[in-house]
RNA sequence: GGCGGGGUAGCUCAGCUUGGUAGAGCAAGCGGCUCAUAAUCGCUGUGUCGUGGGUUCAAAUCCCGCCUCCGCUACCA
């Protein structure tokens, strides 16, 4: 630990607007897993996740439900993002929000600092402007001209703003993305990237003066800053940027910066990967090593929306199929990176064969068997040379592939070797050995095995599923014979044999019980 | 309109760069087993590879046209 830099990961900080759904929750769980292998993997490490809470839509909605912006946002907060995260088992390091002093400081200094070394200037912002909605439009919310709101056509109308000298960092960006293909993930992302970069890069008007919830531009107090501008430094003002390098948050800087991976959705690549290294470039600060656009989850064919009535609750999920079913599937069914789609079917089916079936049936037969025939103890050590092998090429696929941010690939080989520990079960035929008392020792062999293959699964899905993998920990006695789950390296998971002989055997309630007939 | 990606078994997808009898998982059927959550293990079938042409001894794979779905084409987040 010490001084060496932090694995730092973040997740978007999610606009206050409305509750979360399924889609939310994805990035989020993506982030917590790898995290949590990182942890795992011995690592220091720092997750933070958070919320958006400026800009005229927030302003609007909370308008909408006649109270003041920041009682919407400290109630929304509150009761709906931060248990989200809760029940969810997301192990973030820290919450930030943009209403936090902690970050507004932050974002007034750094914008100080971009306008005193000149990147800052006073310009015309101009678009199209519906006076109903009392905002500026964009070409694409436009029908013939008129909005579509209101049907009324709409002015041109020109704001005093300041903007950002972004077209200076084109080439510099360019630059970056071409020679460092892993800055920007996966390919069909960077690509995108690079093309908007070959055209033309137009300066951005970085703050606002037709309404007033947001940061208040230092030098000018009539505009406020930006919601993007604002929201993108989220990442670096949560750990102390521009702090004194002595004080704390500068000490924290210096442990975190730079982010190795910023996950976004692909809808918001570009603010992520052109805006957001540029501004960190003006500032001389060092930028992030990894954006990662994942994919959308579909349903029915279609991006989620709340207004299509596609748009789900975590929480309509969970109570059926749990916490750590919700955290398995959606990182295991869908490639990371592509859109994805879910579907109830797709969920029990996977849930059936994958989690049930395979899984948590293994855990099953083998404490009935050690209850049944080997009075609750774990026998003898032994080690089967074909499944430490196997295992130890697990571990090391599992560890690139997640590494690399494919969940899928990762779980997908972890969960091949549960499928090959069912195998070797039902090939030994244990049941029939403990018939015959004189293979007594061959029969303390097999279970020894098994139980030492479910250690080592329980170790490599606990980041992935929190909940029942402490279960199994606890029903294998490994709780107190060799430490808490949490506290197993990914590096030593593929030694053979760490299951003492001797530990007491539980039996515990089904991990995943079968789901109901009707579902 | 321009650029990019996709359309392959009932479902989700791999294969296409480097042409040569079409693959995986799940679902389905059959058999084995009984430690286990009617579970597990083994075997089996499944396809005008979007469409029309072309190149070739041979095309899901290369070339051209067409149909269709999706993304990007900047300052709502």
């Amino acid at each position: 630990m010490g001084d060496k830099k932090s694995f730092y990961l973040t997740t978007p900080i999610y606009y206050v607007n409305d509750a979360p759904h399924i889609g939310h929750a994805y990035t989020t769980v993506a982030g917590d897993v790898l995290t949590r292998w990182h942890r795992q993997k011995g690592e220091a490490v720092w997750f933070l996740t958070g919320t958006d809470e400026h800009g005229q839509k927030v302003l609007n909605t909370a308008q909408a439900n006649k109270v003041a912006p920041q009682q919407w946002c400290d109630n929304l907060v509150e009761s709906s993002w931060k248990p989200v995260w809760r029940d969810l088992n997301i192990a973030n390091d820290d919450f930030i929000r943009t209403t936090e002093s902690r970050h507004m400081e932050r974002v007034q200094r750094f914008l100080q600092g971009l306008k005193d070394d000149g990147f800052i200037y006073a310009g015309k912002f101009e678009g199209p402007y519906c006076i109903g909605c009392e905002e500026f439009k964009l070409p694409g919310d436009l029908d013939e001209g008129k909005c579509r709101i209101h049907s009324k056509p709409v002015e041109m109308l020109s704001e005093e703003n300041w903007f950002f000298k972004l077209s200076a960092f084109r080439e510099e960006l360019l630059n970056h993305y071409k020679k460092n293909p892993e800055a920007c993930q996966p390919a069909s992302a960077r690509n995108e990237v690079i093309s908007f970069l070959e055209g033309e890069v137009r300066d951005l008007s970085i703050s606002r003066s037709t309404f007033d919830w947001g940061i208040p531009v230092p030098w000018d107090t009539k505009q406020v800053i930006y919601v993007w501008f604002d929201a993108l430094l989220n990442y670096a003002t949560a750990v102390g940027l521009g702090d004194d390098a002595d004080s704390e948050g500068g000490k924290k800087f210096a442990k975190t910066w730079p982010a190795d991976v910023h996950l976004v959705g692909k809808d918001i690549l570009r603010f992520h990967a052109v805006i957001w290294p540029a501004m960190l470039m003006a500032a001389k600060v060092a930028i992030p090593k990894k954006i990662f656009a994942h994919g959308w989850l579909l349903v029915g064919g279609e991006k989620m929306s709340k207004s299509k009535l596609t748009g789900i609750a975590p929480s309509d999920i969970t109570k059926d199929f749990g916490v750590d079913a919700f955290r398995y599937y959606f990182l295991r069914a869908i490639p990371f990176g592509t859109d994805g789609s879910f579907s109830w079917e797709d969920m029990s089916a996977r849930y059936t064969s994958e989690l049930a079936n395979d899984f948590g049936n293994l855990a099953s037969r083998l404490i009935a068997m050690i209850e049944k025939y080997c009075e609750n103890t774990i026998p003898a050590v032994a080690t089967e040379a074909s499944l430490a092998k196997q295992l130890a090429e697990t571990v090391k696929s599992a560890d690139e592939a997640i590494c690399a941010l494919d969940f899928q690939g990762g779980i997908n080989s972890i969960m091949d070797f549960c499928k090959r520990i069912n195998g070797y079960v039902t090939e030994t035929e244990p049941w029939k050995v403990a018939k015959d008392p004189a293979r007594k020792a061959e029969l303390d062999l097999i279970l020894y095995n098994t139980a030492d293959a479910l250690r080592a699964l329980a170790v490599l899905l606990h980041p992935v599923m929190p909940e029942s993998t402490e279960k199994l920990w606890e029903s294998l006695g490994a709780n107190t014979s060799i430490g808490s789950i949490a506290e197993q390296k990914i590096s030593e998971v593929a030694k053979w044999g760490q299951l003492p002989a001797g530990s007491k055997v539980t039996k515990t309630p089904v991990l995943f019980p079968r789901l109901e007939e009707n579902k």
